[in-house]
DNA sequence: TAGGCCATCTGGTCCT
DNA sequence: AGGACCAGATGGCCTA
C-alpha cells in the first residue's frame, strides 16, 4: 500500500513546493515508523527464539509456532511450579533434582527429563493445552 | 489447492 | 511531536 500522494501528483499538475515537502515529510515518517516496527517485531521474535530454547520440544523436529511456544511455556512453568511446591513438602530426591536443574541452567544446558505425574487441582488449566498433561514429560 | 504461519505495512491510540 | 504498542490487511512460503 503506497502512501497517499498529493493531489497535484495524482493529477499530473504543477505541485506546490510546500505540498511536495509535506508529502515527503509524511513518507519519511512512515518509512521510519516501518523500520521501527520491523525492529520491534524482530526483538519480539528474538524473545520467542530464546523462549523456544528453554521450553521443552517434545521430540519435535519442527520448531514450535509462537502460539505453541506460549502454550508450552505456560504448561512448563506450571509443571515446574508443581515440582517446586511438592519438593518443599516432600523428601530429598526432589530437592536433589532441583539442585541438578539449577546446575544445568548455569551451564547453559537445559533439563533432560522432568516427570510430573497425576495433576489434580491444575487439571482444568491444562485442558486447552494441546498435549496430554496427565504425565508431564520433558525431553530436550 | 486450502489452510496455517509468518513478515511487513499501515493507521490508530496512548504516553513521554 | 515522536516513539512504542497494537490490531487489521495483505501477500509469500510451506505442507498435507
Amino acid at each position: 500500500m503506497k502512501p497517499c500522494t498529493p493531489s497535484c501528483v495524482d493529477l499530473g499538475s504543477e505541485c506546490d513546493p510546500r505540498d511536495l515537502e509535506k508529502f515527503r515529510s509524511v513518507v519519511r515518517k512512515r518509512v521510519a515508523a516501518n523500520a521501527r516496527e520491523r525492529k520491534r517485531m524482530q526483538g519480539l521474535n528474538t524473545a520467542f527464539d530464546q523462549l523456544r530454547k528453554v521450553v521443552p520440544q517434545w521430540g519435535q523436529d519442527k520448531k514450535l509456532s509462537k502460539y505453541e511456544t506460549l502454550q508450552m511455556a505456560l504448561s512448563y512453568i506450571m509443571a515446574l511450579n508443581r515440582i517446586l511446591s511438592d519438593s518443599s513438602r516432600n523428601s530429598t530426591p526432589q530437592r536433589q533434582w532441583l539442585d541438578l536443574q539449577d546446575d544445568s541452567q548455569q551451564s547453559e544446558s537445559y533439563p533432560c527429563i522432568v516427570r510430573y505425574s497425576s495433576p489434580t487441582e491444575n487439571e482444568c488449566m491444562y485442558t486447552s493445552f494441546p498435549y496430554h498433561c496427565e504425565d508431564f514429560q520433558v525431553l530436550t
